[in-house]
DNA sequence: CCCCATTGTTCTAATAATTAGAACATATTA
DNA sequence: TAATATGTTCTAATTATTAGAACAATGGGG
């Protein structure tokens, strides 16, 4: 009697019903039809003895129970797909999906190089590249959600079973934008060092959800504006809104055509990058990337 | 396509073999036949694309990836019952888990007698409780980052739909050793207030409470130092290691002699400290513990 | 203000999944 | 060796889930 009426399926169900908006939609992503969805949330609801959704016509909002639901039920699914992406790497010693965390300001030329030769040699692997900011990295490692960090900047928090290796981090170049209202007067030496406490910075923020924040920006005076990724970054440059560096791949196209311009300034030397991971993630398949990425570090 | 293997019931059948040591004994807890506990087992299996017993002749071992989902399988078991027990109450008006903020420069003995006979109680109710220096605990009332304040310095702000009690507390005195290295540096108020923040808080963590979880502090600059009773915490600002509330009679011999020193600050009297909470949160949980502790307080 | 697309529910039928029971092979134990 | 217990496989039956159509309610756009 009184079995446990949550399941994964229906958990599943929630997420997608709350992402995509609707129960339609819903139905739509989970390749089924809005009333096996309709009878899904019905079920549980009725096994639950309560409502999950106030029905207000034809749009329905959760209950708290419902978001309380939804919420745990999030971090629910996450560990049954990660238990079973490690049940496999149990047995078999390859890990069936690397979580990659690649910090923002990192260059990742030479790492995809890497990737893109171990995927050929090992199709079964999947790679999960994800972006990330500082401290956030850190956290991400911490918590499990990635294996490994690309350029996650240093000092290395220590103590907690991390094996990092110093890393290049790859051109950063200061731009502005070519249409910036002050881009013209910044010709010559003089003027742009003067100019520069004028200009506004674009700031990328930590993403660290807990534990202490911190921004990348160098100097403290002048304005700051804060995104939260480097692709906002690079539009809020193009956008004329300030200056900032970035990895010189990334807007190679923009320095090209001269709708980005570099800035004469003298770049500081900055925190140190890392390569890390946790020492007791005995991945197969992570130990080939790391030795791979770190013996062509080395042979440069 | 591929999605999650792992079901809840898989989880429970896979808990209910190695409890009960055999396919057959596993199918007769369940109210099933033996033929569908080997077939869910076998599903499972096929889906993971692993083998999760090993058969020995009629007996079944299980593999290491097979120990591994069965221990993580019983955590997400746990949690999904608790999910379930918890949404129920939810929806009957009873929040998840009541954050409570603590002003750490004293202990509240009462208060804690009150919390742990609800967590007795309420088992599903989960507390957390996070400390708070001066007014940030207002602040973090005001966010909704806490539900409870207790211990909040007054005044008490007003036209913010705050219900607010006054903690009943003996006399209690800051106090710093006059061999601290800042202590002579308190001889104003102003030079005070400015280096309060600096100054580490010996905070008595009550740590006889399980099940309740601890947050970080709200304040990300205040340091902290954390002991387990009274005696440690007056020598450890004996020791100059910080400052902190301590009951006047426990230390007047230390303050004729001159060894630890008041500092000049806030409490003069009239400003009380308060538990505190919004008005508008009508959690159930929250009225238990405020109510109870009222009654407590009149009582004496 | 009205029309029309969208949404969620309900119904019914169909499809898929799980399950029981019997037969059987194998292993354990007395 | 006999007796018992176990797990697998087969088939059939039961159950659960799902699709599709009909419908009512809703809200946005014109």
């Amino acid at each position: 009697m009184a079995r446990n009426p949550i399941s994964i399926e229906v958990l599943e169900t929630l997420d997608a019903i709350e992402r995509r908006g609707s129960f339609a939609k819903a139905a739509e992503e989970l390749n089924k039809a809005t009333s096996a969805i309709s009878y899904a949330v019905q079920k549980l609801e009725e096994q639950l003895g309560i409502s999950l959704f106030q029905r207000l016509g034809r749009r329905s909002v959760l209950t708290p129970a419902g978001r309380l639901i939804l919420a745990e039920g999030r971090e629910i699914l996450q560990t049954t797909r990660r238990l079973a992406d490690k049940a496999k790497e149990v047995a078999t010693g390859w890990e069936p999906r690397i979580s990659i965390g690649i910090e923002s300001l990192q260059s990742y030329v030479d790492f995809f190089q890497v990737i893109s030769a171990f995927l050929l040699e090992f199709p079964t692997v999947e790679i999960d590249i994800s972006e990330c900011v500082l401290n956030g990295g850190w956290e991400a490692l911490e918590q499990g959600r990635v294996d490994l960090l690309v350029g996650a900047p240093g000092p290395v928090p220590s103590l907690k079973g991390y094996r990092a290796v110093v890393i290049e981090r790859g051109e950063l170049v200061p731009v502005i934008a070519a249409n910036h209202a002050l881009a013209k007067q910044l010709d010559n030496k003089q003027n742009t060092e003067r100019l520069l406490a004028q200009l506004r910075r674009i700031v990328i923020h930590d993403t660290s959800f807990s534990g202490i924040t911190r921004s990348e920006g160098l100097s403290s005076d002048g304005q700051m504006f804060y995104v939260q990724n480097m692709d906002q970054k690079i539009h809020a440059i193009l956008a004329g809104i300030g200056i900032g560096n970035i990895p010189k791949h990334r807007i190679q196209g923009y320095l090209d055509k001269g709708i980005l311009l570099p800035l004469g300034i003298q770049q500081k030397g900055g925190v140190e990058s890392f390569l890390a991971w946790k020492i007791n993630n005995k991945g197969k398949g992570l130990k080939v990337i790391t030795d791979r990425f770190i013996a062509l570090q080395s042979s440069k």
